[in-house]
DNA sequence: TGTACATCAGTGAACGCGCGTTCACTGATGTAC
DNA sequence: TGTACATCAGTGAACGCGCGTTCACTGATGTAC
């Protein structure tokens, strides 16, 4: 068994607890029982479940966030032309595989993560995700615009939401949709498979070169 | 102001609160002090915070479905052509907006449930959702089946789900998207508005010209 | 018509329970002189 | 080198609190004979 400290053992149970079965319905007793360690540890070394919480999304997310900006800025210092949107968020799957790893479990439980933060009613964990990211998405947002001049500001605002919204939704509630599959229609399907499919409907939707 | 009786005051309020912080996050206190009437009554009249639960979704899903169904069915009789993606989601947004009226607050509390719904951890609610309503939802995806008929069934089901999702993420958070323009941009946006960007990116979206 | 009983909506108070948090404490390791 | 003290990770038990639920009860209305 390889040594890992108390921290990081509530950390691990913790992340799978809250994107299994979210936030207000995961208590501290069962987050340290399953990490094996004592009740009182996690208001020791996290001061309290909130801030549980919060160090949860910044050991998952502060990785893939640097290795977003860093991939974007060497991009545009080598004088590339602006990426396409397919490129865009094929880039974020690819650093997300990258930092999670061949473990597409973390993969799965990190993205199920964004969905419930951005889907539950946590409003201290929202501001402290709005203050600690809000820039890099807000960079990112300038990348979508490049590859997609030709809509006006306001209607890609919109389809911009639409797009996160089909995402967020299909990722928070992947299980479900998993089992659904499974159950009716004998089908076996993996993350990687939805994502692929995802990123096209996505980038279709935001073009939309369909309407008028 | 119309006597109510104090089971319609207690889905009354629940409704509100349901959908404004959640189920977990929503106690039966709370909605029983927001609907003036004794703690005790909701046991009394549906027998446990469950039941109250199904019996919020009951009434606001009900009306909707059955409208949905006799005008889905009456096209099928008045042996119409089938109906596109634009004219099936249209239809469901013009019995949205006959069944919850003039009063768009209401419709966008039904979409912010349904996305809880389909959200938060809530295993036997999302049983009961099925059980009720899972043949609705198959009978509307035979339609959308006609609607596109080149997209292959594992592809067009997750689609499907892509596009739900972009609907109920925007109008579940619609509230705050709305805030954000007006702080943000200085715009005025109302919910038919969003709507009609709405429905051409799903259509978009599941049609999916642009993929391969 | 009068009386006895049944049904029903609603109530007030209490129940036990699981929750996040606190606190005094232990035992090991590091540091100063 | 020995002793005194400080720091640190971790612990066991208890705290108060809000939760959903239960229960004996009330008072009004309906029903049977």
């Amino acid at each position: 068994m390889p040594k890992s400290t108390t921290a990081e053992r509530i950390l691990d149970a913790a992340q799978i607890l809250f994107a299994t079965k979210g936030f207000a319905e995961t208590s501290l007793r069962h987050i340290t029982s399953k990490a094996g360690v004592n009740l009182a540890a996690v208001n020791y070394h996290f001061g309290s479940k909130e801030k549980l919480m919060q160090a949860v999304f910044e050991r998952t997310l502060t990785p893939f966030c640097d290795q977003l900006e860093k991939q974007l800025l060497t991009h545009a210092q080598s004088g590339g032309e602006s990426l396409t949107l397919e490129e865009l968020f094929g880039l974020m799957v690819s650093i997300a595989d990258k930092v999670y790893g061949d473990d597409s479990k973390e993969f799965s439980r990190f993205m199920r993560l964004m969905g419930l933060a951005y889907t539950q009613t946590q409003d201290e964990l929202r501001a402290f995700l709005g203050d600690r990211y809000g820039m890099v998405f807000k960079r990112f947002l300038v990348h979508i615009k490049l590859a997609a001049p030709e809509i006006p500001p306001k209607e890609l605002f919109w389809r911009i939401h639409f797009a996160l919204g089909s995402a967020v939704f299909t990722l928070a509630s992947f299980g479900g949709l998993q089992e659904l599959l499974r159950n009716d229609y004998k089908m076996e399907v993996g993350l990687p498979d939805v994502v692929k499919r995802l990123v096209p409907f996505m980038a279709a939707g935001i073009r939309g070169d369909v309407e008028k």
